[in-house]
RNA sequence: CGGGGCGUGGCUCAGCUUGGCUAGAGCGCUGCGUUCGGGACGCAGAGGUCGAAGGUUCAAAUCCUUUCGCCCCGACCA
């Protein structure tokens, strides 16, 4: 097999193990690694973190939306995952470990099988006796199931698991390399409690185990409200990674704290105008007017905020559909996760422009809620309230009527909170504007209640003998996503920058020109020295590289700690360089060591400041 | 699933509209020499079923059909 002859790996250093701290240890000579680095960014990549992984061999496709995670990837990861295990370990939870491959029994059991089969996100194969099978998206079920089986008294509980492992989900459209993959590494954890105060207990203490995880990690992220979604439940937090270019948008106020999801997020608007005087509702011709912007020209004097927009969705429950007509003030926008969660729907979209022919007898552009088809329920963003004398759509093609008032022309149609927020608006309770800013979600955090443990019959008894089922709680991580944050919250022109806490390597030594007899024993000191004192230390020690190429790969690879051993070597003098920041110092080499020792002691002895 | 785009050495791409020399460039890679603190230079090389299948033609990377894969927008998304 060996046609180029066996390669020596390197040799371990001599002694017994010279550091306690876990670590992560391989060769740390860049001429012994698979190390290979592009000039261009790969055409398929679309951000930063991925475009940056796969130009320096972090991460490879192998089809779409699964990835190798390279050597380097993958001692982040795994620094990543120490860190979610000694957070978790040290609140008194259990890692496990279930299987990815999962029978049709279990999802039927809860319901779920149909649902995301339909939703397309599942794989899911049959064996060779025809028994089907999925690929796990998510563990509930074998959870519930794993725990029932032994969960007998209610003196057993409180009871957090949690696992590390490969999940499979067929993402409609993954993209972003490690951001939405359809094969990613995950930590799924489920609280198992006897009463609903004891899930919020398990929930809290999960809380500050996600706050301590990202704050070590050394990212800056915001808790935020959630939407719990399809998973069910009564509360639900997100950890959002703070990037521009997250996929989610949230609502954040400086000065009360608030922080939601949009999708969730709710405040005080600006109040509409004060009422016109009373004028009889008339009809207007408005030829061509299908938004509030040609509408603007064409009244030019009336407020937007006095024009009311009806919007007709599909809507999409388990047994049965309809249309609904949602009003909304002109210059706000509606939220169809709340839409849909005052529906109790599955799902809500758009109606085509064929549905809203049906429902209103007129083009798109020109919906009402005067004169509405038979069936399509009308409801009201509470954007509404107190407009008055307003213009909304006629239900006619190119007509709209103006100076109408619910109860004189209409009554107020059932109104709720259905809109989306905007910035400027204040927070709850009137205080504070909010600012929609961009997150990555790294963590999603659930009180489950007992949906699960009912539907699959994990049930204990109670001090009163009583039999209840389990109160549960499910707490998520991605693992593998958190390094792409990672990047896409500490990156530069000219590369990667790593957290130190979760860098592949937390130090580089750049030889300058390898074969020089004073840089090469300097070098070779140095690497020692570190290595002997536990320290992830990788050795740029190529020969035949010129300078340039070796900072802009040191550059790119974004390791923290630089340490550059060039033409001063002889008289033991280095470099000391940062990733970050830029200013550089000439040093001796036992100040070099020193400072790498004061930089991991500053992240290893800093206090945790909790971010509530 | 709807709309759009792309598949040509390891990477980034040109060539295709209008079929025709031996299929090109830059980067990377190998060897030799000169360089050596921000992607150095010279010389000599290696490396390609032009995504796949079928068809049209004297002749196909190029035209036609089918198919597979990938990317973007949307829908979707514990």
């Amino acid at each position: 097999m060996c046609t180029r002859g066996a390669r020596v790996l390197q040799e371990p250093p001599a002694g017994p193990p010279r550091s306690r701290v876990p670590r992560i240890s391989a060769p740390m000579r860049l001429t012994r690694l698979l190390f290979v680095t592009l000039r261009d960014d790969p055409a398929d990549a679309e951000v930063r973190s991925h475009a940056l992984m796969a130009r320096t061999g972090f991460l490879q496709k192998v089809a779409a939306g699964i990835y190798v995670y390279g050597p380097m990837l993958w001692r982040t990861l795994r620094k990543i995952e120490q860190i979610v295990r000694e957070e978790h370990d040290r609140a008194g939870c259990q890692e496990l470990l279930m299987p990815a491959l999962q029978p049709r029994e279990l999802w039927e059991e809860s319901g779920r099988w149909d649902r995301y089969v339909n939703d397309g996100i599942l794989f899911h194969l049959q064996d060779r006796k025809g028994a089907e099978l999925c690929l796990g998206p998510t563990h509930e079920e074998v959870i519930t199931t794993f725990v029932k089986r032994q969960l007998q008294s209610y003196k057993q509980l409180p009871l957090t698991l949690y696992q590390i492992q490969t999940k499979f989900r067929d993402e409609i459209r993954p993209r972003f390399g490690l951001m939405r993959g359809r094969e990613f590494i995950m930590k799924d954890a489920y609280s198992f409690d006897a009463t609903p105060a004891g899930m919020k207990e398990s929930y809290q203490a999960m809380r500050a185990v996600y706050t301590r995880v990202f704050t070590r990690c050394g990212l800056r992220f915001t808790a935020v409200e959630a939407d719990p979604g399809a998973i069910g439940g009564s509360g639900s937090e997100e950890f959002m990674v703070d990037a521009d270019t997250g996929e989610d948008a949230i609502a954040v106020c400086r000065e009360t704290g608030y922080a939601a999801n949009v999708e969730k997020a709710t405040g005080v608007i600006p109040p509409p105008p004060a009422a016109p005087p009373q004028r009889p509702m008339h009809k207007e011709p408005t030829p061509g007017a299908r938004s509030c912007e040609d509408l603007q020209r064409m009244f030019p004097d009336l407020p937007i905020a006095r024009m009311l927009k009806t919007v007709l969705y599909r809507v999409l429950w388990r047994d049965r559909e309809g249309v609904v007509a949602v009003m909304c003030r002109g210059d706000r926008a509606l939220n169809e996760v709340k839409l849909a969660n005052f529906l109790d729907a599955l799902k809500v979209e758009l109606a085509d422009e064929k549905l809203v022919r049906a429902s209103t007898g007129a083009e798109p552009g020109f919906a009402g809620p005067i004169g509405l088809g038979a069936g399509v329920r009308l409801v009201a963003d509470r954007s509404v309230e107190g407009v008055h004398g307003f213009l909304c759509g006629g239900n006619e093609t190119d007509t709209h009527y103006l100076d109408v008032w619910f109860g004189r022309d209409l009554p107020q149609p059932e109104t709720a909170d259905f809109g989306q927020v905007q910035a400027g608006d204040l927070a709850p309770g009137g205080q504070g504007a909010l600012e929609i800013t961009r997150g990555i979600e790294v963590g999603h955090i659930f009180q489950l209640g007992t949906k699960y443990s009912e539907a699959m019959e994990c049930r204990f008894v109670d001090e009163q003998g009583r039999t209840q089922p389990a109160w549960m709680g499910c707490y998520g991580i991605g693992i593998s996503r958190v390094a792409a944050a990672a990047i896409e919250q500490n990156h530069d022109e000219a590369g990667m920058i790593w957290p130190l806490p979760i860098a592949p390597y937390s130090v580089l030594i750049v030889q300058m020109k390898a074969g020089d007899a004073a840089q090469d024993d300097l070098a070779a000191e140095l690497h020692e020295a570190l290595e002997g004192e536990g320290v992830d230390v990788l050795w740029d020690d190529r020969p035949k590289v010129s300078p340039g190429a070796k900072f802009k790969d040191a550059d790119l690879i974004g390791i923290p700690l630089r340490i550059v051993v060039g033409r001063d070597a002889s008289q033991r003098q280095v470099e000391w360089k940062p990733r970050r920041g830029g200013s550089t110092a000439i040093v001796d080499a036992e100040e070099a060591v020193a400072r790498v020792r004061a930089a991991l002691a500053e992240i290893s002895g800093r206090p945790l400041e909790v971010r509530a």
